[in-house]
This record gives C-alpha cells, structure tokens and sequence, in this order.
DNA sequence: CCAATAACCAAGTAATTTAGTCAACTATAT
DNA sequence: ATATAGTTGACTAAATTACTTGGTTATTGG
C-alpha cells in the first residue's frame, strides 16, 4: 500500500493549481513556493499527471499546467493513481497470486479495504475540495505567506505581477 | 500512511493464530512454515503484539504465542497499529503542523481517510476473519501443503503429531 | 539435573523506495 | 535573440523494510 508524500504531494499541487487556475496556466514555480516542494520534483510528478491526462502544459514564458477538464470532473484517485502506481492494499497488486499463485490467508481483507479506499478518494473531486470552507482559509494564508516572502527577494516587477495576479484573480 | 508487508504479516501471524489455537499456545515455528515468514522477523512482529497486549508468551518447550482474549474483541486495526505506528494518513501524524506549525492544504482530506480506513480496519474482528469462507478454504490449503512439507523432511513422529493435531484439533 | 525447546533481545545488513538534485534539451512568447 | 518554462534522464542521500545473525533467558520432559 503506497500513500506516502508523493501522492499527497501531488493532490495538494493538483488541487492548488484548481484553486488558482482560471484561464491561465499556473507555473510549476508558484505552486512549488505556496505549497513548499521542490521545484524538480514537482516537475516528476507532473510528467505523470500530464501522462494520465489530468493536466495540460503550455510551454514557454507565460506557460505553464492547466486541469485537463472541469473541478467536478477530476477526482483524488485519479490523481494518487497517477503518481503512485496504485493505492492497492494486496501484497500480489490484486493478482491474488501471493502464495505459490494462490491467494494468502488475508488476500481478500486486503482487496477489500483497497476497494474502500478507492471508492473514497474516487468520491471527491477537486471541485468538492476547492469548495470546502478550511481549504479555503488554509489557501489564503497561504497567498499571504507568499506575498511576504516576494517582500524578502530581490524580484524584479514582473515576477510581482505575476504572482499578486495569480492571487488575485 | 504505512500499511506494507509488515501490517499484513502481523495480520496473516494473528489470523493464522486465531485459526489453529484452541487451548495449546502455537510456536512462531508453526506459523512460519504456514503462513511463509520468517521466524526471526516474526519474533519482531509478536513482540509488539505482545506489547500491545493482543498475544500472550509461553516460554519453554510446547511453549508459543495464544490470543489474549476471544476472536471477538481483537480487531484488525488494533494489529496494524501494534506493528505500524499507525495508519495514519497524514503528514503529520494528525498533528495539524504540516505547513509551519499550521495544517496544510491537504491535512483535512488526509485526516478524513485516516479515519475511514481506522474505521473499516475496527469493524473487522478475527472472529469475522474466520468465519469467512474463503479463509477457512485457504487455510485448509495451508494445512494440506504444510503435511506434504513435512514428508519431505527428516522430523521424527513427535512433530508429526503435534502438527496435525494443531490442524484437526 | 540437564538438555532441548522456544520465547526474548540487540545489532547489523541488503534491497527498495522516497524525495530530491543536477544537467541538459526543447518549445514559445516578447 | 533571449529569457522562460516545460521535458527528460541520470544520479544520490536518506529512510524504511524485511530480513539475518548471534546470542540470552525461562521452562519442561526425561
């Protein structure tokens, strides 16, 4: 069973970009400073949520990922599915192959919380997410914490505007 | 959020304790060759579980682990959470300080799932283990392979009984 | 009593995975 | 042209898992 910080990495930067995106694209660059992961390895995660067709890319100055489709139509699992290889619970990936090519003695417990699992993160959707009042709140600390940084930094006046545009659209 | 081999190991060392103890207390021996795990990383497992007050030891010869209480009080989740520290989902073990001492975007829907899974996992006793029908099927399975097992080695006749009769007891 | 049994315990290790870095390359807007 | 930002691959440090090794203690049947 696989839900460590690579998926969880990934639906917070699915659902940052669902909460930021509009109509244009959101660079990998803001979502790694508001929600703190690296730079390079959003970019492996993003190469996986592009293959799986979550997002979509525009690539040069002003570019950046867009959601492939509507906030109510990208759900949790789809995306933890898409970085980790599954949220399987089996030791056989659901084979039932795990003792000599027979199910073991917990096979079915283990399929069957696999089963609750997905069916859970397979009920809510970005859309159910970006709605909810705490994700909201935690959202705009987050835009505050990140103007302040700006402050810090020797930016120019475009990399202001980019970001207090982003925020506030 | 954990839950590998090692929770299932605990799971299948348990289940296959709540199967083949009636009065007897069952060796680690036993329920290696069965269930195929090693005695050594059992010996870890078990004694966790006995920390955990889920098993009690029998030291000495015909000694072994049995159950600390009916198959109706012992819950899945109290075994994965013996072994695992916990099922716990979050980044922060529910903490709520994933993002400078404030929870992140995420924490609210990773807390949701640590409960849904702690929820299912509680609801499942190793009295409902057992009496599933393909569990008995499987372990039936277990009982024939480990017979055949033992003709291929060189044990004498008291090992033979006291492996069969731990099977038809 | 004593030897076999089986739990108990600590330390070490190989393999795997995660999380992240680094360095290049490609497409595109200004 | 040049800066931007995605794309790709290889590589690495740290952590964790899944063991192994080598003991020690307690208990029991002979």
């Amino acid at each position: 069973m696989r839900l460590t910080t690579k998926g969880r990495y990934a639906v917070t930067a699915m659902l940052d970009l669902a909460i930021h995106s509009h109509c244009d694209p959101i660079s990998l660059a803001e979502i790694s400073k508001r929600q703190e992961i690296s730079l390079s390895y959003l970019e492996q995660l993003f190469s996986k949520l592009r293959q799986a067709e979550l997002v979509v890319s525009v690539r040069g100055p002003g570019g950046g990922y867009k959601l492939s489709r509507s906030l109510d139509d990208i759900f949790v699992a789809q995306i933890v599915d898409a970085v980790n290889e599954s949220i399987d619970a089996t030791s056989c990936q659901g084979k039932g192959n795990c003792q000599h090519g027979e199910v073991c003695l917990t096979h079915h417990l283990w399929s069957d919380l696999s089963d609750q699992i997905h069916h859970f993160l397979s009920g809510i959707s970005l859309e159910k997410l970006v709605d909810r009042g705490d994700v909201k709140s935690i959202s705009q600390r987050q835009n505050n914490v990140a103007l302040e940084d700006v402050d810090h930094e020797d930016l120019n006046q475009s990399d202001l505007r980019v970001i207090q545009t982003s925020h506030t659209a």
